[in-house]
DNA sequence: AGCTCATGTGAACGGCTTTTACATGAGCCC
DNA sequence: GGGCTCATGTAAAAGCCGTTCACATGAGCT
């Protein structure tokens, strides 16, 4: 039961058959475990059974691989938005708010991805593919926007939508860099990175006039995807969006 | 005319007399050139004129290098916040403001700084220097808030001043980092990062009920340090905290 | 069966981090 | 001034990593 050396070579033969996945997966686990920073090439290479030089077949160097996982993690950052956006059902601030909590929920859950994307410091826009990832992902939440921007209370002027997305994705990314992440969610808040979000953009809106009293948990079976939505409420929760104050 | 090695040598003999600055300046420079994941010791060593080992009686290892300047930056960053804020004058919402925009700037200006501090990866919270030093640049944004949340409009539940700075500093952390640093700087949008920081301040004010109408450029002289500051206005400027809609 | 080419290997180069034994000389005491 | 001592610097070496190159293997096609 002594096999260390042919272990590995014994089990797939000369050929990996899948390395570039393979490499990929251990790629993210080092990720998350030790940061972009830390992750090596080596290791990577190690990990899947092959030898240094292996991973040079597939990746022209350890940026190119590290860029693979911040596309990827891009596309399932836009899945993940999409779906939680979910075209605005039941009501657009409410999936508006779910969009929110999807970002965090991102960064938390995936750390890996979340930290080549935004943290391993790789130029993403010298990387055409890349980029076009990000936009896409972006682009949810500017959707997501103008349709918030066209229910702009009458009389008020109306808030541009561009600017809109880029406040909610400040707020977002700000408050998952600061709060949800790591070491930095060790520092004691009063409240949840998840909560925090929510009180922030629940206020933003109602500084632009939305009202963004809490709606019944929408019990209706089947709500019609983009309901006409009149302004329903004087936009003051009883209390505000933080709750009780002591 | 050619002297090469014993250039340094000559100028300054065996030791180097001011060795630990010198470190600390030549890596500076570098992670504003390269980033700190790219900034080398040993490059910093070559720069300074010394041998590869000679950090090794300044600093433990690489990282207390690193710790060090993100040290000296959170205090040169709670300094200019404290100087921003200015205890309050003219006025608190002004203040706060010119708050938000140090913060833009600090960002802006001293990349490596911010570098080290934000985006280094090191365990903040494993230094209790560096988060004693962390907490005291937040606490100038905390303290802002206090103030500010002493005004809340009359009637209104009080917003919390914890969660209000919380807020601020994650807004100014997210469209930093986003939009105002290196090749994300280059993201085109439709209007500068102090303009978009500032109108998601206004905003966000405004959502908590503030007054946050532009005032007169405070002609005044010497306006009295903590002036009564009656709420002054009807708290919705003509066009909104983003100028004027298209 | 034989050829070819994608894929993997081992060895080697240079660079980095860190440690160790040794060198230097600044500051101090007499 | 002479001599001690210790902080500060050096060279050398070990170990790791990224990257390249010549070579090995074998999967798939003809």
């Amino acid at each position: 039961m002594s096999w260390r050396k042919e272990e590995r070579r014994a089990e797939r033969g000369y050929h990996h058959g899948n390395l570039k996945e393979a490499l990929l997966q251990a790629a993210l686990g080092l990720i998350a475990e030790k940061g972009a920073a830390g992750f090596t090439f080596a290791d990577a290479a190690r990990m899947a059974g092959v030898s240094a030089a292996a991973p040079y077949r597939h990746f022209r160097d350890r940026d190119e691989l590290l860029s693979s996982i911040a596309q990827r993690g891009f596309e399932q950052f836009e899945a993940r938005l999409t779906a939680a956006w979910d075209d605005g059902r039941p009501d657009t601030v409410t999936a508006f708010e779910r969009v929110g909590r999807a970002y965090l929920a991102f960064a938390r859950e995936e750390p890996a991805f979340y930290n080549a994307m935004f943290e391993s410091g790789l130029p993403v826009d010298a990387n055409p593919a890349l980029q076009a990832a990000s936009e896409r992902a972006f682009n949810i939440i500017r959707a997501a926007a103008e349709r918030l921007a066209a229910l702009a209370p009458p009389g008020a002027p109306r808030p541009p939508a561009m600017m809109m997305a880029l406040h909610i994705w400040s707020m977002a990314h700000g408050v998952a860099s600061l709060f949800s992440r790591g070491d930095a969610a060790r520092r004691k808040l009063p409240m949840s990175p998840d909560e925090l979000l929510e009180a922030e953009v629940l206020i933003y809106l109602r500084g632009l006039g939305f009202p963004t009293d809490r709606r019944p948990p929408a019990k209706s079976a089947e709500p019609p995807p983009v309901p006409p939505e009149a302004p329903s409420g004087s936009g003051v929760p009883p209390g505000g969006p933080w709750g009780k104050p002591k």
